[in-house]
Formats: C-alpha cells, sequence, structure tokens
DNA sequence: AATGAATGAGCTTTCATTCAT
DNA sequence: TATGAATGAAAGCTCATTCAT
C-alpha cells in the first residue's frame, strides 16, 4: 500500500477516534467502535497504533501540536500583546466551535488520563500555556500590561477560564454561538470587572 | 449495630474512596483497592453502595453539597461583593489545599464521569456556578462591580480559573502554598490586566 | 425457648422455604427470601438448618416421608387392588392440588437436586414406587392383574404418569379440577387405551 | 474463517453444554467447565452465544427441533395408529439410549429451567406432545382406539412415563437395554394391566 | 496489509455463611 | 436464641490484544 494510503487510513482511524471518545468517554468506548466508525476491522487499528493508550495520547498529542502550531502562526499577525490576547481566546473558541469532538475530548479525557497514562503529551499543554504566558509577558515588557502579574498564574487562569466556558458550551446544548462570548472573555481579563474611570 | 457506627463505615469508604479514584482515577481503581484502603472486606462496599457507579455519585455530590453550605455560609459574612468574591476564592483554594483528593477527583473525575453517568450532581455543581453568579450580581446591582459584565459567562470563568489552577497544583507537587495564588487570581479579575490609572 | 415454639419455627421456615424454592426455583432464590418469608432473620435459618442444600433436602425428606404415611394409611382402607390404585391416584392428584407449592418444587427442583446434592430421599421416593409395585404384585398375585406384567416398570411408568399430568397443570394455569383427570389415569392403566369386547 | 467451521465449532460447544450441564446440572457446571469440554477459550463461548441462559435454551430448542424432526418422519412410515405409537415409544427409549447426556438434561433441567428461564422451547415441547396427541386421534378415529379417551391426558401420561424410564434408567446405572421396556411400556398402555379375555 | 476468530486476564457483583452483639 | 453486618469465594462476562489466514 502506497505512503499516502496508508497515512490517510491512520487519519481515518484517529478521526474516528476522536468521535467516539468523546461521544461515549475513552473507558466506555471500544476499539471495536473506533474500528467501525473508521471502516475498517478492529485488528487493523493495531496496525497503526501500538494499543488503546496510544491511541489516545497519539490523538491528544498530535492535535494539540496542530492547535498550537495553527494558534502561534495566526497571533504572529497581531501587532501588539492585547490583539494577540484577543485573537487567541477568539481563535481557541472558534477551534472549539468547529472540532467539538476533539475539544470535547480534550476537556473531558486529557485530565483524567493526562495523569495515568504516562503521556508526553503534556509537554504540548505546557508549550500551550506557555504561548499564553509568553504573549502576557511581551505585554508587560510594552507595558500595555500591568507589570505586577504573575504570567504563569495568569496564563493558567486564561486558559482553564477558556476550557470552563468551552465545557459549559459542550455539556450543554452547543446552542449559542461562541464567538460573542470571546469579547466578554477577552473583556474580562482586560478590564477586570471593577469599573474604571477612564473606559 | 448502632447508627453511629454505621454511619461511621460509611464515611470510612467514601473517604478511601476519594482518595483510591482520586489516586488511579475512577476506571483504574478496582473496588477491592477502595475496601482496602477502607479496610473493610470488598463485599462491604455494596452493604452502603449500589454499585461502583453509584459510590461515585455519592462521593461527588455529597462532597459538592457540603463545600457549597460551607462557603456559602463563609461568604455571608462578607459585607460586600468585593469581599465575598476575594474571600471566595481564598476559601475554594483552601478547601482545595485542604482536601486534595477531593479536588483532584472533582477535577479530573467529574468532568469525564459527569457527562457518562446518568448523574443528579450537576445541580450541586450549577448551585456552585449560581452562588458565584450571585456575587457578582450583587456587586453589580451595588455598582461596585462593571454592570457590563455578563455575570453566568464571568461566574464560569472565575471557577474554572480557580479549577484550572488547582488542577495545575495537584498535577505538579502540590508545594508551594496556593494563598498566595488566592490574591493573584482576584486582582485578576478585579482589576484585569491593563494597568490603570488609579489604583 | 420452649421446644414447641422452636419447631413451630423450624416448621416456619421449612413452609416458607417451600413457597420460595417453588416460586423461582431453588437457585434462584436467597436464603434471604426464605427467611424474609418465615419473618426470621436469615441467620436464624442457620440455626435450624446447616446450609441452604440441607434445607433443600430436609424439605424433600419431610414432605415425602409424610406423604408416603399418609397415602399408605389410606391405601390400607380399600380391599382389593384396584381400588387401592384408583384410590392411590386419586390422593396423589389430590394433594397436589393441596400443596402446589411443594408438588411444584418435587416436581421442578428434586430431579435436578435429587442427582446432584448427596441426598437420601432417594430413598424415600423408592418408597413410594416400591408401594406402587406392592399394589400391583398384589393385583397379580389376586389374578385381578395381567400377570405378564413387569410391576417395576410399570410402577415407575405410573408415578411419572401422573407426575407428568401435575406438572402440565402446574406450568398451566392450575385450572381445571385434578380429580376427573384421576378416572382418565385410571382407566388408561387399567384397561388400556384399546377396545374390549366385554367391558 | 469458513461458515462450515464456525458451524462446527458451535456444534462443539452445544455438544460439550449437554454433556456438562448433564454432568453437574446446570446451574452447578460453569461456562469454563463447557468451554474446557469444548476445548476452546472460556471466551469464545459468548461468541456462540449471549450468556450462560441462551446456551441452555438453545441447547434445548435445537435438540427438541430436531428430535420432533426426526421421530415424526419415523412414524409416518407406519401404517397404522397401534404401530405409530409402538415405534413412537421404541424410538424414543432408542434416541434416550444413543444421547444420554442429552436426555438426562431434557428430564432433568428442562422443567426447572422451562419455569425460570424465558424460554421460548416450550413451544418445541407441546408440538412433540400434540405429535402423540395426534395419533392418538388418528387411531380414534380408526377405531382402534377407544373412543372414550383424552388424548390429551393419555399423551401426557405416555410422554411422562417413558421420560420416567428414562431418568430411572439414566439415573441408576444405565446398565440393562431399553429396547425390550419399550414393548412392555407398550402393552401396558395399549392394553391396560387388566387382564382380557382375547389376546 | 487487512481481517476477525480466538484468547484469557481481570473485573464487578452476588450471596451463602459466619459471628459479634 | 436471634440478629444482621461483615466476609470473601466464586462466577459470569467483557474486551484489549494476538495471530492464523
Amino acid at each position: 500500500m502506497p505512503r499516502k494510503k496508508q497515512e490517510e487510513k491512520r487519519k481515518r482511524i484517529l478521526d474516528a477516534a476522536a468521535k467516539v471518545f468523546a461521544g461515549k468517554g475513552f473507558y466506555n468506548a471500544k476499539i471495536k467502535d473506533v474500528a467501525d466508525e473508521a471502516g475498517v476491522a478492529h485488528g487493523t487499528v493495531y496496525l497503526y497504533f501500538e494499543s488503546k493508550d496510544e491511541l489516545l495520547i497519539s490523538l491528544f498529542r498530535e492535535s494539540l501540536i496542530e492547535v498550537v502550531r495553527y494558534v502561534k502562526a495566526e497571533i504572529q499577525k497581531e501587532k501588539n500583546a492585547e490583539d494577540k490576547l484577543r485573537r487567541m481566546i477568539s481563535l481557541q473558541l472558534e477551534l472549539i466551535e468547529t472540532n467539538p469532538d476533539l475539544t470535547a475530548l480534550m476537556l473531558v479525557e486529557l485530565p483524567q488520563t493526562g495523569k495515568f497514562l504516562s503521556s508526553d503529551c503534556t509537554d504540548e499543554l505546557a508549550a500551550y500555556m506557555d504561548m499564553i504566558a509568553d504573549i502576557l509577558k511581551e505585554g508587560m515588557a510594552a507595558e500595555v500590561f500591568d507589570d505586577s502579574i504573575d504570567a504563569d498564574v495568569v496564563a493558567t487562569v486564561i486558559y482553564s477560564g477558556i476550557q470552563g466556558i468551552a465545557t459549559r458550551w459542550v455539556l450543554e446544548k452547543m446552542t449559542y454561538p461562541l464567538k460573542e462570548v470571546a469579547d466578554k472573555i477577552s473583556k474580562t481579563f482586560l478590564k477586570g470587572i471593577k469599573p474604571r474611570q477612564e473606559q
């Protein structure tokens, strides 16, 4: 089988895994379910992935890598830290809206699994968090952000806040559009909830 | 057997479950593990809980109820919305520091499980979120908080932000004290990350 | 506790066992079910019977002994073998109608159990079969029964035939009265199904 | 795997189940026992049968269907009702002699189970009983059987009588040949046990 | 490479039995 | 005696993984 075909099948299995794992949870999902969804025999999954665990980890890692790369690229286009932050938040929510399966999975299974599977995708997650922290630090340096904040703490809070909104959106009926929520989040973090004179 | 003794054993099993489920994850934990930790035979667990699932759900629900009751009571003691919010954040982190097992479980298993087990503990979670939203609304009415914010969205972001910090703390080595982090979080949400003249 | 009370409780448990075992089958019935039905704690059952198996065996043996004694006594009152046979068949069906629980149990569980539990109630069953064979032999000696028949074989066929009718009656809705069936059975065995001149 | 091979393995499991269930009783037999006897892993049993219960039911139903078909076919070859009845009794005992496992199972487990498992094999059993009743009715119409008999009752008695003999044969050492017993049974039912002039 | 029949480790759960009260 | 909480052996069943085809 040509390299191309192979890669394609691998991708099909990964996509199926995202859908199935997101739909019924990693532990409730059977390899057979994933194989069926991908349209292959369940034995075939083992030609591409070592184990069920490895399938999940691969899914996490590769998705995260892709997301980080994409978001980083998009952010470079913005001039200043504030716009970068706004764009990042907005992008993140867009991704969630576009790939709810993968998102649900990350939100719901990654913490679960990340802790117990010996996964290296922690690195990728850290990379993402670092990206946010970097934006913050850039802003602090440029004095558009308060230089007394703790970049790591705030980065974590921002990342988790977005995830929390996403979780709610996913667990509820996924009805309302997330775009308008992005502005509310950005505003919350940028200006805080206490009123300011100058605004 | 006296009622007292019975309740005590039930509690012991719940505590053991919190520890074991937090330690190895719900799906990796065996009923035998919980029983051993509680110092009872594994059959005994089934005298107090219908099934492994019900054990987890009970653990979630009862813990959440207790936490919500406690935090609500504490918050009443504060005069204004800003202090209530600070106190709430601070309390939440204290609780996390005091009961890392339970916290880890909530952070890591609740999303996982909440989605797939037909649990009613969603109600309790909603109650918590509502409590935060209520503080925000009170502050908006008193004009100490910006009245243009969306209380539900911000409540979710705050709640998730705290959880995110907690997750990081739990997944990392749980070394540094969370108390000082509380102030950083409060400040982030109250003042935002953009500098202000008046401060 | 007086001897009298003790015996009464033992009897209550046996009766409960008959009802419960007949109702859901020996293997599906729990000791708890029997205890509940008897109105005692389930631990109490073990004060009167060694084990669940022994409870069943006791039930079988004691009931069989009682039945054999009763039927034998009744039969003595009849003068000739033919009347004895008729009476035996009739009595047997009456007993079935009066104690459907016990009967169902004997029909349904005795074969099952008789084979696998090391039970001595085989003796009692043999005693019953012997009683029938004795009637037949008596009739053969008195030349009211054909002396070419094999008493053991015919006794078995008669006994089983009655049980078969009873089984059907029990498994169906137990509606129609068994009495009239008794005559049909007697006639079948006495005269056969081929027409006779003299009748 | 070819259809043929699959069917063969299914058959092997059914045969093993007949042997094992007959040998130790359904409830005492473990799936592992059946699997071992069939020479497969215990998980394999579940590839062919939904559950232990379903295995038993399948065994009953399929065996009964086969027996009924075979006996019916054989009986057609006989001209008159009397010969048909003799042949039926004789065939039945032959089958018992040839397949003691299956027979023991039917005798011992079918009543037990038929009552508690929601089985449709009652239909098959009824078909068998009907077949006997049909022979009787045919004889009654042709006036070779007494037209005052109740075909259903007599059919039940005959069927049960044969089973009773079989049970005894199975529970005892299965030594003597059943063939000669067949004649005794036939004679019992045809001529009755009371002597006749014409014979 | 792909298949899916077969495997068997390992789990949850049940319930007969025990024994402290 | 009577109770019922506690025990733990044991069994049914699942499903990730393997491997002959």
